[in-house]
DNA sequence: GCCAACGTTGGC
DNA sequence: GCCAACGTTGGC
C-alpha cells in the first residue's frame, strides 16, 4: 500500500500527534478537583436527578483553564455547595466530556450571556459532569477546615474564591473517607 | 446584609 | 503597564 504524501500525510500527522499528548496525559494518574455550585441555583440532587450536565456559567479565566486545558474524563470532582447552610462538600462527580464552548455565552437571554463572544471566537469554555454518589456525611467547610491534613487546599486559603480548583489526590481520599466512601 | 478579598475594566 | 474604581464571590 502507498501512502501519498501532502495534505493526507499532515492531516494524518496533526491528528495523530494531539491524540497522543492527550493520551499521555490522561494516562497519568487521576487528576482530583472541586467545583463550587450555589445549591440554590444548582445543587448535587439536581445532578443526581439529571445524571449529566455542562458545568456552564464559569465566567474566571484561571477557572476555565482548568476546564478548557487540564481537566480530563474520568478526573474526579469533589462536588462543593457554596453560599449554602452550612458550605461544604456535597458528594462526588466525574468529568464525562472535554470542553467545549459555553453555549450561554452566546444566548442574550442567559445570564451568563457574554457579548464579546462569538461563535467564531468562543471566549468561555466548559467540561461536561456526570453524578457520581452524595456522601454519607456532608462535610462541612469547618470540618475541612478542623482537619489538619487538609489546610493546605486551595479552598481553605485566605480570600480563594475560584469556583474550580485543582486538588491533591491525597486530599481527594481523605474526603472521601470522611464523607463516608 | 455586611464586607474582605479578588478579578476586571478602562483612563492615562 | 499602572492603578483606581467598580463588580463579584462567598463566608459569616
Amino acid at each position: 500500500m502507498t501512502r501519498r504524501l501532502g495534505q493526507p500525510l499532515r492531516r494524518c500527522v496533526d491528528e495523530i500527534i494531539p491524540r497522543a499528548v492527550s493520551l499521555k496525559v490522561s494516562m497519568k494518574k487521576t487528576q482530583c478537583w472541586l467545583m463550587k455550585s450555589e445549591p440554590d441555583v444548582y445543587s448535587l440532587n439536581q445532578l443526581k436527578r439529571d445524571q449529566t450536565t455542562w458545568w456552564s456559567g464559569v465566567r474566571n479565566y484561571q477557572a476555565r483553564n482548568y476546564m478548557m486545558k487540564e481537566m480530563r474524563i474520568g478526573d474526579q470532582i469533589l462536588f462543593y455547595h457554596s453560599n449554602a447552610e452550612p458550605p461544604g462538600i456535597a458528594g462526588l462527580a466525574v468529568v464525562e466530556s472535554l470542553a467545549a464552548p459555553d453555549k450561554t455565552q452566546f444566548d442574550k437571554k442567559s445570564e451568563s450571556f457574554d457579548p464579546q463572544a462569538s461563535k467564531d471566537k468562543p471566549r468561555w469554555y466548559c467540561v461536561e459532569v456526570r453524578f457520581n454518589s452524595i456522601f454519607k456525611k456532608f462535610i462541612s467547610l469547618q470540618d475541612l477546615r478542623d482537619c489538619p491534613d487538609l489546610k493546605d487546599m486551595v479552598v481553605l486559603q485566605k480570600g480563594s474564591r475560584l469556583s474550580v480548583q485543582p486538588v491533591d489526590l491525597k486530599h481527594f481520599e481523605i474526603i472521601k473517607k470522611m464523607g463516608g466512601l
